[in-house]
DNA sequence: TGGCAATTTGGCGTAATCGCCAAATGCTGT
DNA sequence: ACAGCATTTGGCGATTACGCCAAATTGCCA
């Protein structure tokens, strides 16, 4: 393996990583349908403001997202459109071995 | 945020961390081009075989991969073969958020 | 300027992850 | 049965992630 190719390995498991939390997973859901404000995260995930404030910097430190500041608050977006490829294709994924994850698990 | 909403969130955070390290991306990346079994990972990745297992394993135990005995060795082989559209997407979210990301980081 | 709300940052304890080593398991051929 | 290769499992030390609290920062408004 080329250091390349690992280069490139890292900077793609980074990226998933970042999403790779149901908090997380849930602030980028939401962020395709709107933008949202930190507070409005923050209600609707039922955490420490803290606590998502942190998750939107994991999420920011892997170009997932942009925020903006508007007055005292500050809104959250996401930087690329093309992620709603990827939601599907996990939900496919999901699709594809629900059924033998379940038999798998049982 | 419902209770169904959350079980969907947590399994697919769990299919996305599952695929968020570089040798189990890699390893997911070989095995979308043809199965292998666990020495030739081992040999391509270069780790102690005992990890490259446990790797396979998370993989598997994420509905992501299949095993098969063959004699004394076992081949893995990818379980859905939709996992095509999510390197596109993710290849894709590298290439919208890759300069902004490279500034981002200078 | 003082106070208040929104957000971020630092820190702490707990839990999970990672990679290697050693040992156990399984299969093959003699 | 035995020796040897392929694989898995258990465990250990080190690093990292997670969530909350408290404190610091920033902007708004009286």
């Amino acid at each position: 393996m080329n250091r390349e190719r690992l280069a490139k390995l890292n900077i793609k498991a980074q990226v998933l990583k970042a999403m790779a939390h149901p908090s997380r997973l849930y602030i980028v859901e939401e962020l395709a349908r709107q933008e949202r404000c930190v507070c409005e995260l923050t209600t609707m995930i039922g955490a420490d403001m803290s606590t998502v404030s942190k998750h939107l910097s994991v999420l920011k430190q892997a170009g997932i997202v942009a925020d903006e500041k508007r007055g005292s608050m500050v809104f959250y977006r996401l930087r690329v459109p093309c992620l709603g490829k990827l939601f599907e294709s996990v939900e496919s994924v999901l699709e594809c071995s629900a059924r033998e994850l379940a038999e798998a698990t049982k």
